[in-house]
DNA sequence: TCCATTCTGGACTTGCTGGTCCATTTTCTG
DNA sequence: CAGAAAATGGACCAGCAAGTCCAGAATGGA
């Protein structure tokens, strides 16, 4: 662990975490072994041990820390301006598209199982994943408010952002089980419908898609 | 693997697995070894070979089975008998209470990760379990709509139900993560609200909790 | 240029863990 | 009772993967 790490020094560790990132979604946490991650990323085993003292572990943590990065990312520019139906209809696609073409290895609850629970910091980064993804649906939803597209009264904004992420969350767990987007579909299409129920027109309820 | 076992023998082979079921969710799949289970359930290393002769993976197989069985049967008899609001009430206390009791570890969740995707069994055991606990809900909603609490037109029975399964997966999964249960809570009002605010009374779709 | 620090290569060690093997005991069947 | 099949105990093996170590190359500052 180097005092002041030099510019090749930072690059080497970006490349450990990116290319290990890379093979852990492919090979799962379980079957990935140092000697791979040193195969791919084209390093030996004692810069492995120099960037990541405390082994495996720690090299896991930053990959997980990675990953939790990309997943709100990956949702922006819509997640971060859901202030009428087609940005929310936008978001939804790319959470679809997403979580589809990442197809059935969960990263990062992958990684959270294998560091484990009793270690504070994988808590930490999901948790702290967690707040920020329902903040920002919170903040949508709010949006929708002050745009008078919802009522500001009869919904409780917080559990209403939670339940939709809870959703996806499951949604996305179940594809990875099953193979299979239905659910995730249905439950954003389902938390989208029951905000749309919310407005002053009831014709919106129905079970149609909603068109822009 | 013996032609036909004998009463002891299955007496055996189910006291490995409940004994594999408490030592997994305990210390993880990947902490645990077959020294943990052998000790645990009092028996020799030939004995789960014996009835386990593929080793590790068909035993954590049989663990995740017998998990999955238990999923749906503490949920029972609520979810058999979702035909008025009380029940779904009801069911949704005792969802939120097995969860709550359980803690943080996701048995099948682990399990699915350590036996692998590739493995067909494993997807197999989590996509009938979902395929069973999905219908079950949708027989649920449309026994409401058999006794008149709700509509049968505009309401997807079918997606309706995806989607609630999927809000108490997600709900599940943060909870594991972060020991938090209020997005599982959050998934089940919103989801039992939604259902309510088909119903012809308006005024039951507010966000006060739901009491008999 | 010189020296300290950082970075890299790769051989080596070590502990663990899944899995094998065989001898012995128990249980079922006829 | 007798023999076969099933159940059990536990020593043993082999491979693997995490982690260690040290020598040497690159790099940066004075």
């Amino acid at each position: 662990m180097p005092q002041t790490p030099t510019a090749k020094g930072r690059a080497t560790r970006a490349r450990i975490i990116e290319g290990a990132a890379e093979v852990l979604r492919e090979r799962g946490v379980a079957f990935t072994t140092l000697d791979d991650i040193r195969g791919r990323t084209g390093t030996s085993k004692s810069q492995l041990f120099h960037y990541f003292p405390d082994g495996k572990d720690e090299l896991l943590l930053a990959v997980a820390q990675f990953e939790a990065d990309r997943v709100l990312e990956d949702q922006q520019p819509h997640l971060g301006r859901l202030d009428s139906w087609e940005s929310w209809q936008q978001w939804r696609d790319a959470v679809v598209e997403r979580y589809e073409r990442q197809g059935d290895e969960c990263a990062l609850g992958a990684l959270f199982l294998q560091v484990g629970r009793a270690r504070p910091g994988a808590r930490a980064i999901v948790a702290e994943l967690m707040r920020q993804w329902q903040g920002q649906l919170a903040a949508g939803i709010r949006a929708l408010q002050a745009n008078g597209l919802v009522p500001s009264s009869a919904l409780d904004v917080d559990r209403t952002a939670a339940s939709l992420l809870a959703g996806v969350q499951g949604g996305v767990a179940i594809m990875m089980s099953t193979g299979d987007a239905t659910h995730l579909k249905a439950a954003l299409d389902t938390g989208i419908e029951h905000l749309r129920a919310m407005a002053g027109a009831p014709g919106t309820a129905t079970t149609e898609r909603n068109c822009p």
